[in-house]
DNA sequence: AAGTGGTCTAGACCACTAT
DNA sequence: TAGTGGTCTAGACCACTTT
């Protein structure tokens, strides 16, 4: 790695109109290059976007839309009447998404839902409460094992309102595919949901169905789906294995 | 809660010049709440963007605004030459946030940061390998706890890479206030940073520490940063109680 | 061919900050 | 007062999808 050559190889640093890419878009990956390379540094003031204008040649608009892209990246901080500033590293900028849940199972890797368990059961006093429905009142209950090349990878338990006027419940037992889940193309009954994700020790229970000896920490993701009407339909938890499946993100400059 | 009131109550529909808030902010709202209402459903066309235009009384490119901004936020998917159509509940687009830690400290409650031990140390293959440099060679090993109203929260283990023509290593050592970590002023030599999370069981040392008898469960934040010539500078990881900080979020449309 | 979203222009006016 | 970013207009042209 050479050190110390931060000023001085520029970028191409010109708008190309033939290409397939947006000029907004140029403009913003130039721009996000030069950072990189240390043209500009984190405190430092960015041209002014009138100066950008006539420097690439492009409208005050298509110019405010690359800043705009920069800003909403966390990598630039535009402040009205001061100037257009980069941004220092910030931890709390960092974001780990479900999308990495997501693709494991989109990959087309060999993976498969095993319905453990479904039946009516009365809701107890914490079911009742996430639900929003009497003590007693009948919900289904679900216990589904997802494995990926015959691996369990997580355990998901979940209640739901036991409505027979509502297409719901079908939907949501419909677990031949994994796209029941996550692109359910009939979950237009759901307009809302609160997640929280914890670790636990697993159970028992937990431990032999995940094949993993205990003592073992997993992570915990809590979840409850509401209706457009804001009554919640479904609650319930997943618990899956850290060693199968961890979450990665990346903060500041990625060029 | 009252059923069967989707298309019913129309919100204010109008956009107000004379309102602080700016017209392309002002239709995304009415979208929104439009969605929210039912009176579009996932699935559904919206108006066409000249229809929007025309009803609204706004320039093509504020409307364009407004759409983007839906989009962003994963509510409407925009399809050209097709049209902008509600988007159902996709479990993926959820993500957690570290900005909630952040705050935790933020918060002007009782918090402090102890450092727990410091010392050069030489590398091990691990750490050599993560920091790009040779076994052996000497390291900036730091221990901390943070600690809120007396109750230790996390603890935070790095190394850093030792040399003396940085200024990194004073800066990473100034942990008197906890800006330190998460928007130091002093970190403009960090570009970038890659995280992983995942669970761990707590082992004696960490049992310890953060006050909890074993067996325990918690989380494991692992991170690597790296200085403007994409050289690996600090590499370490936080273990934090899970009973004292946990993240939430929500998908789908929040009114 | 008609309708849709996607990009872009060349300005305008405003709000805010610095001097 | 000059310079900055923030919003907005009233079109234009293009790419794409549908009929």
């Amino acid at each position: 790695m050479v050190q110390g050559t931060q000023n001085l190889p520029q970028s191409e640093d010109r708008i190309d109109r033939d290409l397939y890419e947006p000029a907004y878009a140029q403009l913003a990956n130039i721009l996000r290059k030069q950072i990189a390379e240390g043209t500009y540094r984190p405190g430092d003031q960015l041209p002014s976007e009138a100066q950008l204008c006539r420097r690439y040649g492009i409208s005050p608009m298509t110019v405010r839309r690359s800043i705009n892209l920069l800003a909403d990246q966390g990598v630039v901080d535009a402040q009205q009447g001061r100037g257009t500033f980069v941004k220092p590293l910030e931890l709390g900028t960092a974001s780990f998404d479900l999308q990495e849940l997501q693709d494991l199972f989109s990959n087309g890797t060999d993976a498969n839902i095993k319905l453990l368990d479904t039946r009516v059961v009365s809701a107890d006093a914490r079911t009742a409460r996430r639900l929003n429905i009497a003590i007693g009142a009948p919900t289904i209950y679900i216990r589904r094992l997802f494995s990926r090349e015959s691996k369990p990878v997580f355990y998901h338990r979940a209640y739901l309102v036991y409505d027979p006027t509502r297409p719901i419940v079908e939907a949501e037992l419909d677990v031949t595919s994994l796209q029941g889940l996550f692109a359910n193309a009939d979950n237009t009954i759901l307009k809302r949901g609160e997640l929280t994700i914890e670790t636990t020790l697993l159970n028992e229970e937990e431990s032999k169905i995940l094949e993993i000896p205990m003592p073992a920490a997993a992570f915990y993701l809590a979840h409850v789906f509401y209706d457009f009407n804001d009554c919640p339909i479904s609650w319930g938890w997943f618990i899956f294995r850290s060693d199968q499946l961890r979450f990665t993100t990346q903060v500041g400059i990625n060029d």
